[in-house]
DNA sequence: AGTCGATCCTATAACGTTATAGTTTTTCCA
DNA sequence: TGGAAAAACTATAACGTTATAGGATCGACT
């Protein structure tokens, strides 16, 4: 364990070069340099093919922290991670694809979870009042969002995974989660269905009003039940949600459930299927998921697939845009799944 | 779309505080109030109670780029993360712990994922030339690491999930592979099958050679057939190790299968079932998993739970300790399983 | 009384960059 | 050929912090 702490290697290291030093190789100013490296137009061509050139050779990297200090611009874009939302794929995937977007861009990906204990503001006012971050990319929306507020009010540039009601547009990426819940109902009733039994996210995020909204109300127009799970939300764990369900089911039970997530889906089919009930025979269950797993684990499920990937490189794109104040391509998207996505894994 | 270029709400705003401003309000010096900011010895008590007291009252906040600047410290923790591997929360499960072990310090994450197009080389290069994280914490080593010998010379504190093989010691957390290897062995001897094949890692990965070592030797040692899947690895796609499962399993069948994670395993037992087998009767799977999931899939696969999470808040806290010279509590960590961890659902 | 040493505080420079105003050189035209 | 305008470059200050060397004040010891 000693020698970890010395190092095992000796050290290379050579000064890092500045402006200064590319400004003593070509005997310009520091100023020029400055301005030569940012194209300047009152900067001559051939100047500038030197200055290049000669930073290019001694591998001069801008410092970030000068730059930062001396413009305000962190090129930073934080994401703020809700550790709460059932993930499955779903955290690795948005990530992942931010990151990507952010690939060859100037922009850093500065990721904060928020935890139970947490405020969910204590980041969003951590990254205002210490201008940490350009731009801020926020999922688990709610219909009136303190952070969305608080943001809007001191012009950091955000994005949403997710849509508001607050009354003002801002960019966004939302999967249309009322359209889910309505194809949902209809395949269910194209199965011949009656009784819809649906384990929603936690009711004050937007997306759970969404979907249930569009579930019950295709429901209705159907004629067909529609029972909201009592004391479980697709948050809730696996066991909680195995629990709740076996014992709903072990009564008279509902022909089919609807499930927001991978993992809530897996629960609620092993509590069904421990209450006695055969998916396909005398129920269905249909889910929505980020990664393609739920038809190994029982082929006759009602399918789904939500592209996380577009999110997260749409977010990055349209919050880049409005850091650098260009308008963006489209500011908002909705993912609408189509009835024909909605597949058994047969 | 327009409204969203322009603020909905009006600015704040009130400059934000600086050193200078708590110098003018308290009539001291600048530099006093940074040294009683920072409890320098030399600076009386009741000063530093005004000094403190003062900067509490206007919300002052140091600035990060500044002290950056200055003093060389960025207060970042740079989290490189392999999209290659094998995920199923396995990263978010990193990625929270880390995030909230760094809860209360001074240090960011900031979040670089490298794809199969880039060069592993690319992030770690691009950190140790703009010098712009005080630590790094990888995954995915390799027995003969580049990036770690890179940072090694240049004497970057890193801390590595996974251990390397390159004859000098560093921070690591490691699962004890081979003990995993071992046990998955004895726990299908038990069972009496005689035929395994494993579902390894690229082998290139250092967890690879420690989980085909330990699980070729057990089974040597008990005179069982061990066969390691050909053409897929655990960072296959589902489909290919399906697929490859099936068409093997269908000629005169191992009787036992090892995966290294969730989804190689759920894609096995795909693969298996379509080639006619069935788990408990004449096969057996083990397999080990980041999430409870599995025994909901197959109640009667035996699986093994990896504590990724104490992985997790173990390197960020033996970094943090690299990074400030100090000793760590412990500087390197195995995991390792114990044969009454390996259990099927019933 | 003089000196020494604490104790507490301050002035200054520097980190690397960019914005601004200004200076020199060249070009062009009447 | 003189002068103005355009082109190309430079000097300087500033962003907010900290390290360093140094200054003032006071009590204590010889």
């Amino acid at each position: 364990m000693d020698e970890m702490t010395e190092s095992p290697l000796p050290l290379v290291g050579a000064e890092r070069p500045t402006l200064k030093t590319i400004a003593a190789a070509t005997g310009l100013a520091i100023a020029t340099v400055s301005r030569a490296l940012k194209d300047a137009p009152d900067i001559g061509e051939e100047t500038k093919r030197r200055v290049r050139e000669t930073a290019l050779r001694l591998g001069y990297r801008q410092n970030r922290a000068a730059v930062r200090l001396r413009t305000g611009k962190t090129n930073v874009i934080a994401l703020l991670l809700s550790t709460e939302s059932d993930v499955m794929n779903h955290t690795s995937k948005l990530l992942y694809s931010i990151a990507d977007a952010l690939r060859g861009t100037a922009y850093h990906l500065v990721v904060m979870p928020f935890f139970r204990d947490q405020d969910p503001m204590d980041p969003v006012r951590y990254i205002v009042e210490t201008e940490s971050a350009d731009g801020i990319i926020l999922n688990q929306t709610k219909p009136d969002d303190p952070r969305i507020r608080y943001l809007a009010e001191h012009h950091i540039p955000f994005a949403t995974h997710g849509r508001t009601d607050m009354g003002f547009e801002h960019p966004y990426f939302d999967y249309d989660n009322e359209t889910f819940g309505r194809l949902a109902v209809q395949a269910l009733a194209e199965r011949q269905r009656r009784h819809v039994y649906i384990i929603a996210p936690p009711r004050n995020h937007m997306y759970a009003r969404h979907m249930i909204m569009g579930a019950s109300q295709e429901a209705a127009a159907r004629g067909m039940r529609f029972e909201l799970a009592e004391g479980v939300t697709s948050d809730s764990s696996a066991d909680d949600i195995e629990t709740a369900v076996a014992q709903r089911f072990s009564d008279t039970a509902p022909d089919a459930i609807i499930a927001g997530s991978t993992t809530s889906a897996i629960a609620a089919v092993a509590g069904a299927e421990r209450a006695g009930l055969q998916i396909g025979k005398n129920l269905d269950v249909v889910s929505k998921e980020a990664i393609r797993l739920l038809h190994r684990f029982r082929k006759e499920m009602i399918v789904v697939q939500e592209d996380v990937g577009r999110a997260g490189s749409f977010l990055a794109r349209a919050l880049i845009a409005a850091i650098e104040g260009r308008a963006p391509d489209e500011g908002q998207a909705l993912e609408v799944p189509q009835a024909s996505d909605f597949r058994t894994g047969n």
